[in-house]
DNA sequence: CCAAAGGGTTAGTTGACACTTACGTAAGAG
DNA sequence: CTCTTACGTAAGTGTCAACTAACCCTTTGG
Protein backbone atom coordinates (compact mmCIF):
# COMPACT_ATOMS: atom_id res chain seq x y z
CA UNK A 1 0.00 0.00 0.00
CA UNK A 2 2.34 2.22 0.81
CA UNK A 3 4.10 1.99 -2.49
CA UNK A 4 0.97 2.47 -4.26
CA UNK A 5 0.45 5.73 -2.35
CA UNK A 6 3.73 7.27 -2.64
CA UNK A 7 2.98 6.16 -6.75
CA UNK A 8 0.18 8.10 -7.13
CA UNK A 9 0.76 11.15 -4.68
CA UNK A 10 2.96 12.23 -7.98
CA UNK A 11 0.67 14.43 -10.22
CA UNK A 12 2.91 13.49 -13.12
CA UNK A 13 2.22 9.94 -12.27
CA UNK A 14 -1.26 10.11 -11.87
CA UNK A 15 -1.65 11.64 -15.26
CA UNK A 16 0.09 9.10 -16.90
CA UNK A 17 -1.80 6.19 -14.91
CA UNK A 18 -5.03 7.86 -16.38
CA UNK A 19 -3.92 7.88 -20.11
CA UNK A 20 -3.30 4.28 -19.85
CA UNK A 21 -6.82 3.70 -17.41
CA UNK A 22 -9.14 2.18 -20.08
CA UNK A 23 -6.41 1.00 -22.77
CA UNK A 24 -2.58 0.33 -23.30
CA UNK A 25 -0.25 2.62 -24.81
CA UNK A 26 3.44 2.51 -25.65
CA UNK A 27 6.09 4.46 -23.79
CA UNK A 28 6.61 6.69 -27.10
CA UNK A 29 3.04 7.78 -27.33
CA UNK A 30 2.72 8.29 -23.35
CA UNK A 31 5.99 10.52 -23.39
CA UNK A 32 4.36 12.25 -26.62
CA UNK A 33 1.92 13.58 -24.30
CA UNK A 34 4.43 15.37 -21.93
CA UNK A 35 5.82 17.71 -23.33
CA UNK A 36 7.69 19.72 -21.10
CA UNK A 37 9.58 16.47 -19.49
CA UNK A 38 11.57 14.03 -21.34
CA UNK A 39 11.07 10.40 -22.37
CA UNK A 40 13.43 9.54 -19.99
CA UNK A 41 11.63 10.75 -17.25
CA UNK A 42 7.90 9.05 -18.45
CA UNK A 43 10.32 5.46 -18.38
CA UNK A 44 11.39 6.31 -14.71
CA UNK A 45 8.20 7.15 -13.75
CA UNK A 46 6.49 3.62 -15.44
CA UNK A 47 8.99 2.06 -13.74
CA UNK A 48 7.39 3.49 -10.26
CA UNK A 49 4.32 2.54 -11.03
CA UNK A 50 4.95 -1.10 -12.62
CA UNK A 51 6.98 -1.46 -9.29
CA UNK A 52 3.69 -0.51 -6.95
CA UNK A 53 1.89 -2.88 -9.47
CA UNK A 54 -0.41 -0.18 -10.54
CA UNK A 55 0.45 -0.71 -14.23
CA UNK A 56 1.46 -3.45 -16.18
CA UNK A 57 3.50 -4.17 -19.30
CA UNK A 58 3.54 -6.28 -21.95
CA UNK A 59 6.00 -6.52 -24.73
CA UNK A 60 5.12 -6.47 -28.97
CA UNK A 61 8.55 -6.24 -30.52
CA UNK A 62 10.61 -3.34 -29.64
CA UNK A 63 7.91 -1.54 -28.22
CA UNK A 64 6.46 -2.08 -24.23
CA UNK A 65 2.69 -2.01 -24.18
CA UNK A 66 1.12 -0.26 -20.68
CA UNK A 67 -2.18 -0.47 -19.20
CA UNK A 68 -3.33 0.46 -15.75
CA UNK A 69 -4.33 -2.24 -13.47
CA UNK A 70 -7.81 -1.24 -11.98
CA UNK A 71 -7.61 -4.26 -9.76
CA UNK A 72 -4.59 -2.93 -7.78
CA UNK A 73 -6.53 0.70 -8.08
CA UNK A 74 -9.88 -0.72 -6.24
CA UNK A 75 -7.97 -3.14 -3.43
CA UNK A 76 -5.93 0.13 -2.67
CA UNK A 77 -8.88 1.95 -2.25
CA UNK A 78 -10.83 -0.82 -0.63
CA UNK A 79 -7.49 -1.03 1.66
CA UNK A 80 -7.45 2.65 2.74
CA UNK A 81 -10.84 2.23 3.53
CA UNK A 82 -10.65 -0.23 5.69
CA UNK A 83 -7.26 1.57 6.84
CA UNK A 84 -8.19 4.05 9.54
CA UNK A 85 -11.35 2.38 10.96
CA UNK A 86 -9.02 -1.19 11.59
CA UNK A 87 -8.03 -0.23 15.59
CA UNK A 88 -5.95 -3.81 15.47
CA UNK A 89 -3.31 -2.71 13.68
CA UNK A 90 -2.85 0.57 15.29
CA UNK A 91 0.48 -0.70 17.11
CA UNK A 92 1.86 -2.20 13.74
CA UNK A 93 1.58 1.02 12.34
CA UNK A 94 3.51 2.62 14.93
CA UNK A 95 6.69 0.28 14.66
CA UNK A 96 6.92 0.98 10.70
CA UNK A 97 7.00 4.44 10.61
CA UNK A 98 9.74 4.15 13.16
CA UNK A 99 11.34 1.49 10.09
CA UNK A 100 10.72 4.07 7.96
CA UNK A 101 12.91 6.28 9.48
CA UNK A 102 15.89 3.85 9.92
CA UNK A 103 15.71 1.96 7.05
CA UNK A 104 15.09 4.34 4.36
CA UNK A 105 15.95 2.88 1.04
CA UNK A 106 14.19 -0.50 1.91
CA UNK A 107 11.06 -1.57 1.03
CA UNK A 108 9.06 -4.72 0.68
CA UNK A 109 5.52 -5.96 0.35
CA UNK A 110 3.99 -9.05 1.77
CA UNK B 1 -6.56 16.38 -3.20
CA UNK B 2 -3.39 16.98 -4.24
CA UNK B 3 -2.54 17.83 -0.77
CA UNK B 4 -4.44 15.13 0.24
CA UNK B 5 -2.57 12.70 -1.61
CA UNK B 6 0.47 13.81 -0.24
CA UNK B 7 -0.62 14.22 3.23
CA UNK B 8 -1.54 9.98 2.83
CA UNK B 9 1.69 9.65 1.08
CA UNK B 10 3.79 9.66 4.48
CA UNK B 11 3.02 6.49 6.48
CA UNK B 12 4.11 8.74 9.85
CA UNK B 13 1.08 10.96 8.96
CA UNK B 14 -0.93 7.82 8.22
CA UNK B 15 -0.12 6.93 11.69
CA UNK B 16 -1.71 10.39 13.23
CA UNK B 17 -4.64 9.75 11.17
CA UNK B 18 -5.33 7.07 12.83
CA UNK B 19 -4.82 7.52 16.15
CA UNK B 20 -7.10 10.91 15.63
CA UNK B 21 -9.86 8.90 13.57
CA UNK B 22 -12.31 7.88 16.50
CA UNK B 23 -11.06 10.36 19.37
CA UNK B 24 -9.87 13.40 20.15
CA UNK B 25 -6.29 13.71 21.02
CA UNK B 26 -4.43 16.65 22.13
CA UNK B 27 -1.02 17.06 20.53
CA UNK B 28 1.19 15.78 23.64
CA UNK B 29 -1.03 12.64 23.44
CA UNK B 30 0.16 11.95 19.66
CA UNK B 31 4.11 12.56 20.27
CA UNK B 32 3.83 10.53 22.75
CA UNK B 33 3.15 7.62 20.39
CA UNK B 34 6.14 8.06 18.38
CA UNK B 35 9.23 8.07 20.82
CA UNK B 36 11.79 7.79 17.58
CA UNK B 37 10.30 11.49 16.56
CA UNK B 38 10.16 14.74 18.26
CA UNK B 39 7.52 17.04 19.12
CA UNK B 40 8.13 19.79 16.73
CA UNK B 41 7.99 17.17 13.65
CA UNK B 42 4.73 16.06 14.99
CA UNK B 43 3.62 19.31 15.13
CA UNK B 44 4.88 20.06 11.87
CA UNK B 45 3.08 16.72 10.48
CA UNK B 46 -0.48 17.85 12.33
CA UNK B 47 -0.09 21.21 10.16
CA UNK B 48 0.21 19.66 7.29
CA UNK B 49 -2.61 17.51 7.71
CA UNK B 50 -4.49 20.53 9.15
CA UNK B 51 -3.62 22.02 6.00
CA UNK B 52 -4.75 19.41 3.84
CA UNK B 53 -8.71 19.57 5.42
CA UNK B 54 -7.81 15.78 6.87
CA UNK B 55 -7.83 17.24 10.56
CA UNK B 56 -8.99 19.64 12.77
CA UNK B 57 -8.43 21.45 15.74
CA UNK B 58 -10.03 22.45 18.87
CA UNK B 59 -8.29 24.63 21.36
CA UNK B 60 -8.98 23.72 24.98
CA UNK B 61 -7.40 25.96 27.14
CA UNK B 62 -3.11 25.61 26.43
CA UNK B 63 -3.89 22.43 24.74
CA UNK B 64 -5.15 21.92 21.39
CA UNK B 65 -7.17 18.52 20.19
CA UNK B 66 -6.95 17.29 17.16
CA UNK B 67 -9.21 15.09 15.43
CA UNK B 68 -9.69 13.35 11.82
CA UNK B 69 -12.02 14.73 9.27
CA UNK B 70 -13.57 11.54 8.35
CA UNK B 71 -15.99 13.87 5.68
CA UNK B 72 -12.67 15.16 4.20
CA UNK B 73 -11.07 11.52 3.48
CA UNK B 74 -14.16 10.01 1.98
CA UNK B 75 -14.52 12.78 -0.18
CA UNK B 76 -10.61 12.01 -1.42
CA UNK B 77 -11.84 8.50 -1.90
CA UNK B 78 -14.91 9.31 -4.00
CA UNK B 79 -12.79 12.12 -6.20
CA UNK B 80 -9.84 9.06 -6.37
CA UNK B 81 -12.90 6.55 -7.77
CA UNK B 82 -13.96 9.77 -10.49
CA UNK B 83 -10.42 10.92 -11.41
CA UNK B 84 -9.49 8.21 -13.48
CA UNK B 85 -12.61 7.57 -15.28
CA UNK B 86 -12.88 11.32 -16.13
CA UNK B 87 -11.66 13.34 -18.95
CA UNK B 88 -11.71 10.01 -21.08
CA UNK B 89 -12.51 11.93 -24.56
CA UNK B 90 -8.72 12.39 -24.30
CA UNK B 91 -7.46 8.96 -24.55
CA UNK B 92 -8.96 8.19 -28.23
CA UNK B 93 -6.71 11.34 -29.80
CA UNK B 94 -4.27 9.68 -27.75
CA UNK B 95 -4.19 6.54 -29.54
CA UNK B 96 -4.81 7.99 -32.63
CA UNK B 97 -2.03 10.44 -32.46
CA UNK B 98 0.54 7.18 -31.85
CA UNK B 99 -1.21 5.20 -35.05
CA UNK B 100 -0.55 8.44 -36.88
CA UNK B 101 3.40 8.50 -36.08
CA UNK B 102 3.72 4.65 -36.50
CA UNK B 103 2.22 5.12 -40.45
CA UNK B 104 4.28 8.16 -41.25
CA UNK B 105 8.09 6.74 -39.37
CA UNK B 106 6.82 3.80 -41.36
CA UNK B 107 6.60 5.44 -44.87
CA UNK B 108 8.25 8.70 -44.51
CA UNK B 109 10.77 10.14 -42.14
CA UNK B 110 11.23 14.21 -42.31
C1' DC C 1 2.45 39.96 38.29
C1' DC C 2 5.40 35.88 37.44
C1' DA C 3 6.36 31.23 36.22
C1' DA C 4 5.31 26.86 34.31
C1' DA C 5 2.80 23.94 31.04
C1' DG C 6 1.42 23.13 26.36
C1' DG C 7 2.59 23.72 21.71
C1' DG C 8 3.65 26.12 17.43
C1' DT C 9 7.64 28.41 14.69
C1' DT C 10 12.28 29.18 12.78
C1' DA C 11 16.98 27.94 11.03
C1' DG C 12 19.64 24.58 9.38
C1' DT C 13 20.83 19.81 7.91
C1' DT C 14 20.21 15.69 5.33
C1' DG C 15 18.29 12.27 2.34
C1' DA C 16 14.90 11.15 -1.15
C1' DC C 17 13.43 11.92 -5.67
C1' DA C 18 11.99 14.09 -10.07
C1' DC C 19 14.41 15.55 -13.55
C1' DT C 20 18.38 15.95 -17.11
C1' DT C 21 21.97 14.14 -20.61
C1' DA C 22 24.48 10.36 -22.26
C1' DC C 23 24.90 5.64 -23.03
C1' DG C 24 23.33 0.71 -23.44
C1' DT C 25 20.34 -2.88 -25.37
C1' DA C 26 16.88 -5.70 -27.83
C1' DA C 27 14.22 -6.40 -32.10
C1' DG C 28 13.03 -5.72 -36.96
C1' DA C 29 14.36 -3.59 -41.75
C1' DG C 30 17.52 -3.24 -45.48
C1' DC D 1 26.06 -7.24 -40.54
C1' DT D 2 24.61 -2.48 -40.09
C1' DC D 3 21.12 0.97 -39.24
C1' DT D 4 17.11 2.46 -37.09
C1' DT D 5 13.43 2.22 -33.83
C1' DA D 6 11.95 1.95 -29.19
C1' DC D 7 13.04 1.75 -24.90
C1' DG D 8 15.49 1.17 -20.42
C1' DT D 9 19.60 2.37 -17.48
C1' DA D 10 23.48 5.17 -15.42
C1' DA D 11 25.25 9.15 -13.54
C1' DG D 12 24.75 13.66 -12.11
C1' DT D 13 22.07 17.83 -10.48
C1' DG D 14 18.65 20.65 -8.13
C1' DT D 15 14.78 20.96 -5.27
C1' DC D 16 11.77 19.66 -1.74
C1' DA D 17 10.53 17.94 2.67
C1' DA D 18 11.17 15.39 7.08
C1' DC D 19 13.74 15.91 10.76
C1' DT D 20 16.40 18.24 15.09
C1' DA D 21 17.60 21.99 18.18
C1' DA D 22 16.54 26.28 19.89
C1' DC D 23 13.35 29.91 20.40
C1' DC D 24 8.90 32.19 20.95
C1' DC D 25 3.90 32.51 21.86
C1' DT D 26 -0.51 31.63 24.85
C1' DT D 27 -3.04 30.20 28.74
C1' DT D 28 -3.52 28.95 33.48
C1' DG D 29 -2.32 28.79 38.45
C1' DG D 30 -0.21 30.79 42.55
Amino acid sequence: MDAALRAIAVPRRRAILRLVWSQELAAAAIADEFRDVSRPAISQHLAVLKEAGLVSERRDGTRRLYRANTESMAELLAALDDYWTSGLERLRDVAEAEQTRKRQTKGHQP
